[in-house]
RNA sequence: GCGGGUGUGGCGGAAUGGUAGACGCCGGGGACUUAAAAUCCCCUGAUCCUAUAGAUCGUGUGGGUUCGAGUCCCACCACCCGCACCA
């Protein structure tokens, strides 16, 4: 193609940004461009990335994350859908509690004023969103219905309340999340933490754990990892429970999933809170030792190096087949909340047990063996855990190990002494929180009836504004007047529950009040069923299992109810990866930030001085290690395009993308590129210039693909080679359409750019409105292709040959090469591979 | 310990079993300019070489299947993530 002379554009100027921005942000608000129409004739697509929580400022995580959304969002608008792409607040939570005891600020108030800000900064990106359905968490009227679907669960016995252990932070006066307890101690304030017995709330999630599980099964553009993930986390084990009659005439009840090795039994363990192990408390040395296994830690490094320690009850237990006496350990590696609190110790079989086993010289019995030759081969110095024949057990000898289990389940339950159980490690969900920045739990404790839930005409119970965090402790409950109140049954004084529901709830149904959002209730059905599922569903994946399980349950729990029909949520489900940065370092942990240093291609320097820097790992952006990179001032300086084309550019959304100065300056270039390239359209130019327009008409296909494949990475560098094919291209005819198919390209992914030179060449339409380009498939397929010759494996030549050639033909051109023959240097062919329009392999 | 993932130039990464390194960044050279910025053009995996040509090597390591392997199979190594004494 002859390099033209350059055309005069009809801008000379430089793009804009400052001015361009802000002024198509404000014409899409004016149209109501992203307003999603409910009564719409066109097909419905949902797309939602998982909403922040207030925390000040937008960081570049959350650009990342709104950025894919925003693609899909208007992509699916452009072929021709009705979109909902909603933005709302996460908005309870505990930073709020500690910036009003550091800062004296109400948690309402300092939440607020980040939302406010925080909108502003996602505006300034310029987000396809449809702000008219925008809410936080915090509000009233949100957390009012949220206090109806608990009532409503309530009424389904889906909500329960019972004693439970806490972690207790005597001195904020406060529950703690495990999370939060660090080394044994609370994590603000540094104290002891306590475990005690509380009152809580729980919603029964284990009712659902069949179909929370089985359900995973149908989720198949959920990633394999996150499914997984919920797989483990819920658990599902199968196996026999059965009681051993106890030499002081109790019985233990045990499970476990190894009945084939029932044989190989030689001790019993029960848990050191197990009621038997606390009925022999009385004796010191028990409660001693009782003592002792509590104070163990819990970090992992403290589990992997544990010793299996245990203490001899002096009860013995009667093998159910053989009626041996077994002896009862209290070992600390027996967790009471599993299970029964108790096993039979198969030394042979698993690992713990021969660990336990070696130390107190129980004997170890071989039951499974590779063959029932091998029946009395030695133990090695570990548990055998694999498959294999059941050996040394009477009836069983000679079983696989399912035949062994099914058998022994079978005997244990026509014999009535056991019974074959699915246990799961999925506990029921916890949702008490003593805290006031949350949703209060709609409840009022009554001294003649009880517990009472409140009349949903009194809904919402709200939080009252003048409380203190002077004190440590939940300002609900000494508030002086809030937890006062009349029971709605027999009209006597009565007091509020004064827990407020864990943040987690609020986040389990957000994306249904999305969707429709009625006064009177919480969401329409009719609305629900227009919009659910969410098509797309974008995050981080450290919500892999909590968040995602409990929206999973909370839609299948109100779906159970009669709320609605939709019983998973989320269709797909995209994770993505983190923005990193390189961390940079100066003397013994002095983190700087990036501001703070020269970066060079051979090292980095602190701008004070001059002296040298280290340039430590690219790891997550995060203030502890100041590597981070604040989105407004690159907006300031380059834009809300430049910086959604980053986003997108080089890194799979799903790993990590390394952010990098050069990165967004060469991003920047490009915006300026394209805005040369929209200024050479030229109305008046004709004439074809057909490998153009093929390439036009290849990269609307791709790019589609691409987007659809949430693989912005190659549709970004998809459109590079067309820009870089129309920019090389003379004025034509075929030229222009490729200008405008490239801007129709980009106009997901850098939309004020797009709109605005839209705008220059006259149109006046949004190209936020417009149709994806058509393509003719007739221009997909080349006419001419290069074929690749190979001759020892090697490619030795390429030769160009009309597309659909005969195989023959193929195997002349490529004999005919001259390379080709250089390199047979009169070889004996035995064989031609012909690959049609790919290549030729001669075989010598 | 269990489960999962990743490994390709200086960097981020492309590549239905068929031309490895598309595209971007960095770097080098040149044009334009009084100069700079901006922009444009060319080069850019390594080694050898008789150097516009050509050869060899090259996708974590070692094997295998195949006419042909980054891609499939087996074994191993490294790093990352999740869960964790779950009976």
């Amino acid at each position: 193609m002859p390099k033209h002379a350059s055309i005069p554009s009809m801008t000379e100027t430089r793009f804009d940004p400052s001015s361009a921005d802000g002024r198509w942000q404000r014409a899409w608000a004016q149209a109501g461009t992203f307003i999603a129409d409910s009564d719409s004739e066109k097909p419905k697509s949902y797309i939602l990335e998982m909403f922040p929580y207030p925390s000040g400022r937008i960081h570049m995580g959350h650009v990342r994350n709104y950025t894919m959304g925003d693609v899909l969002a208007r992509y699916k608008k452009m072929r021709g859908y009705e979109v909902l792409h909603p933005m709302g607040w996460d908005a309870f939570g505990m930073p709020a509690e500690n910036a009003a005891m550091e800062k004296k600020v109400h948690p309402g108030a300092w939440t607020r004023s980040n939302i406010e800000a925080m909108k502003e900064q996602l505006q300034r990106i310029g987000f396809a969103l449809d702000w008219t359905r925008e809410f936080a968490t915090c509000d009233p009227e949100y957390y009012g219905h949220e206090q109806a679907l608990f009532l409503d669960m309530y009424a389904s016995g889906l909500v329960y309340r019972r004693q439970s252990e806490v972690n207790w932070d005597p001195v904020d006066m406060t529950v703690l999340a495990n999370e939060q307890v660090i080394d044994g101690k609370g994590w603000r304030s540094g104290a002891e933490v306590e475990k005690r017995k509380l009152d809580q709330w729980f919603l029964k999630i284990t009712d659902f754990a069949d179909e929370l599980l089985d359900g995973l099964g149908e989720l198949k553009d959920w990633p394999d990892k996150v499914r997984l993930m919920q797989e483990n986390w819920i658990g599902k084990s199968q196996g026999l429970e059965f009681s051993f009659d106890l030499s002081n005439g109790a019985k233990l009840p045990v499970y476990t999933t190894r009945p084939d090795t029932i044989f190989g039994s030689s001790f019993c363990a029960i848990a050191a809170d197990h009621p038997i192990a606390q009925g022999l408390a009385r004796d010191p040395a028990i409660a001693g030792f009782i003592e002792e296994c509590k104070r163990g830690g819990t970090t992992a490094a403290e589990l992997e190096t544990a010793e299996k320690l245990g203490f001899d009850t002096g009860i013995t237990a009667k093998h159910p087949f053989t009626g041996a006496a077994m002896p009862v350990f209290i070992a600390n590696f027996v967790l009471m909340d599993y299970g029964t609190g108790a096993v039979m110790g198969v030394p042979g079989h698993d690992q713990r047990d021969f660990e336990f086993a070696t130390k107190y010289a129980l004997p170890i019995a071989r039951v499974v063996a590779a063959d029932p030759a091998q029946a009395d081969a030695p133990m090695g110095g570990e548990a055998e855990v694999g498959d294999g024949v059941i050996v040394n057990s009477d009836f069983l000898d000679g079983k696989s190990v399912d035949e062994a289990k099914a058998d022994v389940i079978t005997r244990a339950e026509t014999g009535g002494w056991g019974q074959g159980t699915t246990v799961w490690r999925l506990r029921d969900w916890g949702i008490s929180r003593q805290r006031y920045w949350g949703t209060p739990i709609p409840f009022i404790h009554c001294p003649k009836c009880d517990i009472v839930p409140v009349p949903k005409d009194q809904l919402p119970v709200t939080l009252p504004d003048d409380v203190d965090f002077e004190t440590p402790g939940n300002p609900l409950e000494r508030h002086a007047t809030w937890k006062h109140t009349t029971c709605p049954k027999c009209g006597g004084a009565a007091e509020r529950e004064t827990d407020t529901l864990d943040t987690f709830t609020n986040s389990s149904w957000y994306f249904l009040r999305f969707a429709s959002q009625p006064d009177d209730a919480p969401f329409d059905p009719e609305e629900i069923a227009k919009w659910m599922p969410v098509q797309h569903y974008i995050g981080g994946i450290e919500h892999a299992i909590l968040h995602l399980l409990y929206a999973r349950f909370w839609t299948r729990a109100l779906s159970h109810i009669g709320k609605f029909d939709v019983k998973e949520p989320f269709a797909a489900l995209f994770t993505q990866g983190m923005v990193t940065h390189e961390t940079y370092n100066f003397g013994d942990n002095n983190w700087l930030s990036p501001e703070e240093v020269n970066r060079t291609s051979d090292g980095a320097t602190l701008k004070t001085t001059g002296e040298a820097v280290t340039v430590g790992r690219v790891v997550k952006m995060s203030k502890s290690k100041k590597n981070v990179v604040d989105p407004d001032n690159i907006i300031a300086n380059y834009g809300a395009d430049a910086v959604r084309w980053f986003m997108l550019s080089d890194s799979p959304p799903e790993r990590d993308l390394p952010w990098s100065d050069s990165g967004i300056e060469g991003c920047y270039r490009f915006v300026q590129r394209l805005w040369r390239l929209f200024g050479q359209y030229d109305a008046a130019a004709s004439g074809e210039d057909k490998t153009l327009a093929r390439k036009a008409h290849q990269a609307i296909v791709a790019v589609a693909e691409d987007i659809e494949a949430l693989s912005f990475n190659k549709a970004v560098a998809r459109i590079y080679e067309l820009t870089a094919a129309a920019e090389k291209a003379g004025p034509s005819e075929s030229r222009n359409f490729a200008i405008r198919t490239v801007l129709h390209l980009i106009g997901p992914m850098m939309p004020h750019l797009a709109e605005e030179a839209f705008a220059v060449m006259g149109e006046s339409s949004l190209i936020a409105d417009a149709a994806w380009p058509q393509h003719d498939p007739a221009l997909l397929v080349e006419d001419e292709v290069t074929i690749a010759i190979q001759h020892k494996g090697k490619l030795r030549d390429t030769i160009t040959a009309p597309k659909g050639a005969a195989k023959e033909d193929l195997e002349a051109l490529a004999l005919a090469s001259e390379k080709v023959q250089r390199s047979l240097d009169g070889a004996e062919i035995r064989k031609v591979i012909v690959v049609p329009d790919r290549l030729v392999n001669i075989v010598t």
